[in-house]
DNA sequence: CATAAAATTTAGGCAAAGCTAAAAATATGT
DNA sequence: ACATATTTTTAGCTTTGCCTAAATTTTATG
């Protein structure tokens, strides 16, 4: 497997995600910041080494042994990032661009070893979920902060947007993973709300609370 | 720089130890176990990228800029294999397949917090000196252990030859580095040598002796 | 339902990095 | 010194992965 061939597979996994349908040559395009045809010939590649279903003009699918693949790779990427979180001392906004490159590296000793060295984490540094060498992962109770009600608490679990941007604001605002969130207010106009975390207070706007993962206190 | 032109680039610089004559095609070919022709190829690349000198049938050989190059790559590669050793329990027979990969990761901020992690070591698991930030590194008294005399001793610092083969030799020998040996004999017929390591004896071929530096006691 | 718009594929090219076979330059031996 | 052997380079081809432009298929719209 090529790094080229091993990306595709992990962009392909990444847009199904929530839904099985087949992925569209020009969704696949955008996340591989790549040209359409391009996609093409390297779907026909995935398709000829039995990675993907593929049709012309129908999109393309993972097979079980791609979606291994994917697997594969992404628990190669998050336990990279727990590494460099962990043991290097990397804050959550600098790990992911070196864990793109760390992900290709091809040795199953070097990921159990690394495995063990963090004590089987369950989660990335984002609460992303780190499959098993099986490919099995937990998943968990979270909701995006956007849709729990006025004067619901929980701890904060994880980001759908990682980019290294928002966890910027994240840390500038106090907000790390493992802490108690409260939302005090909405404001129905925009969709802003007032929350509370730890013991200080802020305004949020809809932007960010769609972008933050809670676990609901029940 | 693609991994391709860096594997050159280290290539080069491994042959060029001990001697600043320019390296001849064939010999790049048979260290890169490529084809002269494809040699060439590149070589002019590197060239054309003011890594390497290069005249036509006259060899090569590294520019200033090509040494620093040779030298982070070896640097990286060295810290690599000492981080496999020290924090993930690999075997010194395991770790250069591994590191091949992992020496072209390109994150300064990786390499230098694994330096630090690794608490800055100045040698590989092999005893190879490991270059710092800037390219320098310790040069160690070291013999190999078949130019030293009868009765002399010292302790085990290198490796010549890192091949898994030779190391698991060595492994079931009970040499490692950091040892002390000692010449008991010296057979003038094949070379042979009858030595002590720690507190037992052994018969080694000249291959052998030919194949681990020693630092000589004073 | 015809036709325009959008999506997709094909065709043809390019650069990297390798290969083989042939040509050219250098080295060697008598 | 000259013929032969060896080394090195050149020329032309292959694959991967990308590109642009053109052709084709699907979808959407009046």
């Amino acid at each position: 497997m090529t790094h080229s061939e091993e990306n595709y597979i992990k962009g392909i996994y990444h847009l199904s995600q929530g839904g099985k349908k087949a992925i569209s040559t020009t969704a696949l395009a955008g996340q591989m910041e790549t040209k359409p045809s391009s996609v093409t010939d390297m779907v026909k590649r995935l398709s000829e080494k039995g990675l993907v279903h593929y049709k012309k003009y129908q999109g393309v699918r993972l097979t079980e042994q791609g979606t291994m693949v994917a697997l594969k790779v992404i628990r190669k990427h998050r336990l990279w990032e727990a590494f460099l979180v962990e043991k290097l001392d990397f804050s959550w906004d600098e790990v992911h661009e070196v864990a793109e490159q760390l992900e290709h590296i091809e040795s199953e000793k070097l990921i159990d070893r690394l495995d063990a060295l963090l004590d089987f984490p369950d989660y990335d540094p984002h609460g992303d979920p780190i499959p098993d060498k099986h490919g099995r992962f937990k998943t968990r109770d979270k909701k995006l902060l956007s849709t729990m009600p006025v004067h619901s608490q929980g701890i904060c679990v994880g980001v759908k947007d990682s980019s290294a941007s928002f966890l910027k604001f994240l840390d500038r605002n106090h907000i790390a993973l493992g802490r108690e969130i409260q939302i005090l207010d909405k404001e129905p106009y925009d969709h802003s709300m007032h929350v509370r975390i730890g013991d200080h207070t802020l305004r949020i706007s809809h932007q960010i609370a769609a972008n933050l993962y809670v676990k609901p206190n029940p």
